[in-house]
DNA sequence: AACTCGGGGTA
DNA sequence: TACCCAGAGTT
């Protein structure tokens, strides 16, 4: 089965910027963009990323504020902070080579351990990520692998002489043919040995992954100033979109109305003349918002010219734009 | 072991 | 709409 995953690995393997470097800094930074963010869309982020900070050492000696710019839009920004953090711990070093050594770095998982040490120095460790979980699960019939069980057999069909390839010939797999809605079992390299592929029913392996409900929240946003002259405060590094700038935005609590946030946002930065511009929406994974934006006047410094916002941010500052139809940033 | 942390792709 | 994505850190 091995060598038929290799072979099929070596005649479809997708021509991926990172695949076409050794260099241990570059393929860290993809696999670091690479979790939970898909390939159509990392792509992108890791092209402009490794233009902007071409060396860890470009990486540990730019401050935060720019390497948070970089990642505008891509989501988990606290990825960003660990990696400009672990940068600043590695730089003066030689890289890790082996597992054990990635995983010490400030966000480096058993994944992105197993995926650098493996692809550029050869270190023998399975990978477990989505694409792995999926085509365990298939191969084995198992409908609610447990990740002692993922981790224990990936290591044992490992290609030790090959891990790199073998660990990007099993994600591979996942991502082009052993999808998770559709999978293309026709095309499978390995069909005959998956257990999922001979019952017929191969997408009912694994089971689905129960998920927390979406939440609505309601909340206050309030632009100061114009897109020349605009407020923006940066959020503590903790909690949601931690780190990132944006418009003052409060939280509408349960048992109150958006008034009295309002007035709560205004009298915190000491505005008035409040009016309503709009409301925006934002889903991410686990929240809605329902955002109320209003414009006021304060005294307020203006906004620097290096910040980085979010996707909800820049909708925000978008309420503004349509009234005033010039672009901010 | 269960939460939290973004944003978007796909059927 | 449901489900997932080349997961990690915290509780």
């Amino acid at each position: 089965m091995q060598e038929q995953l290799l072979n099929w690995y070596h005649k479809n393997a997708r021509d991926l910027p990172w695949r076409r470097t050794r260099d241990p800094y570059k393929i860290w930074v993809s696999e670091v963009i690479l979790q939970q963010t898909q390939v159509v869309t990392g792509t992108a982020y890791y092209e402009r990323f490794v233009e902007r900070f071409p060396t860890v050492q470009d990486l540990a000696q730019a401050p935060l504020e720019e390497v948070l710019q970089a990642w505008e839009g891509c989501g988990y920004y606290a990825r960003a902070r660990n990696l400009h953090a672990a940068a600043k711990q590695i730089a003066e070093d030689p890289f890790p080579e082996t597992f054990e050594g990635w995983l010490a770095l400030k966000g480096v998982g058993p994944y992105t351990a197993a995926a650098v040490s493996s692809i550029a120095f050869g270190y023998p460790k399975a990978v477990v990520d989505g694409n792995v979980r999926r085509v365990l699960a298939r191969w084995y019939a198992i409908k609610e692998p447990t990740e002692l069980w993922l981790q224990t057999t990936a290591d044992g069909l490992l290609v030790v002489q090959e891990a790199g390839n073998w660990n990007q010939a099993v994600m591979e797999l996942g991502a082009t043919i052993c999808t998770p809605k559709a999978p293309k079992c026709p095309e499978c390299p390995v069909k005959t040995f998956c257990k999922a592929y001979q019952s017929g029913k191969p997408t009912d392996y694994p089971a689905p992954k129960v998920r927390a409900e979406v939440k609505e929240v309601q909340a206050v946003a309030l632009i100061v100033g114009d897109l020349h002259t605009l407020y923006i405060e940066k959020r503590p590094e903790k909690g949601l979109l931690g780190g990132l700038s944006g418009p003052p935005l409060e939280q509408v609590q349960s048992g109150e109305t958006a008034e009295v946030a309002l007035n709560r946002l205004l009298g915190r930065l000491a505005a008035k003349e409040a009016r309503f511009l709009g409301t925006i929406e934002h889903t991410m994974t686990h929240r809605h918002f329902v955002v109320q934006v209003h414009q006021a006047q304060a005294d307020l410094p203006r906004t620097a010219s290096t910040v980085a916002m979010s996707r909800l941010d820049r909708k925000l500052l978008g309420v503004l734009q349509e009234k005033q139809g010039s672009l901010f940033g």
